[in-house]
DNA sequence: CGAGAAAACTATGTTACTATCAAAAAGCGC
DNA sequence: GCGCTTTTTGATAGTAACATAGTTTTCTCG
């Protein structure tokens, strides 16, 4: 698996979150059920996200969740990089340790184009057009 | 980690005997040594390679293991095949059964562009291309 | 045939990830 | 202030990946 359960939840619901198009708080329970996460695990991830910022929080009745900043400024690598720390775009394939232009494994150069796309994704897409993309063309989180 | 490091540890080996250019049994021992690899776990997912007819192998004295057919029959996806069983080729992104064409995830797209290079890799090359290239440039399986 | 060498098998330990639960802290409204 | 709601925090299991150790089986060669 490319990502961990942890970042495709977290992934999941910040699209979610940004997809209401409002400020108002919505309820990790809310969220939870919507998406048919466990309410406790999806809890603790989004808890690290506003601890890195990406999400305000509030308790209390009335409490919830919302976006610390504008959508188009919430990149989606932002939330890999909260959620799972160092991701898997820098590394080699292979494992080998100092791989590089200079000493490349044997499939370093195929795998470091691969590697771009994929880090393209995450890095040239915000919370906002994904968002965008999800209402107009009614894709779906669940 | 886009491979588990038994799949690396099984490519990386594969390499090797592949690179030898001889009908020769190595042992497993000595693959380990020369790869830094744990001996135990390096047998264990040998065993599975040669289960899967991509190796064969003779036990006793001068034992070891080789190559079962020609290095140009065996592709890197047929190691990975072997190794893990089910790959990350054909799964969604974002974990989403039925995640297809028809009823796309978000990132369905961008990442079936991804995907098809990462398969490529593993599917348009063999054993024999590859370690024909590690021993013309003098590449580092270590 | 017997000794040694090597793969094959079995078992155990360690770590990280996934998941769940219970209690605490914080905020709201009456 | 009191009770309710909701996030936060800490503790606890289950599971799979990673790693190591020991034993058994099979083969070769003197």
């Amino acid at each position: 698996m490319l990502l961990s359960k942890s970042a495709i939840y977290g992934l999941r619901a910040a699209l979610y979150i940004a997809s209401r198009k409002t400020d108002e708080f919505v309820t990790v329970k809310q969220i939870s059920e919507e998406l048919g996460i466990s309410f406790h695990f999806l809890a603790k991830i989004l808890q690290s996200l506003t601890q890195h910022g990406i999400l305000r929080s509030f308790r209390g009745p009335n409490g919830g969740v919302a976006l610390a900043k504008p959508a188009t400024d919430v990149r989606l690598a932002d939330l890999l990089n909260a959620i799972d720390g160092a991701t898997m775009f820098d590394e080699c394939l292979m494992g080998l340790p100092g791989c590089g232009h200079e000493r490349p494994c044997p499939l370093h150069d195929q795998w470091a184009s691969a590697q771009k796309q994929i880090k393209d994704i995450f890095e040239n897409s915000t919370l906002a057009e994904q968002s965008e993309r999800i209402q107009e063309l009614g894709l779906r989180l669940k």
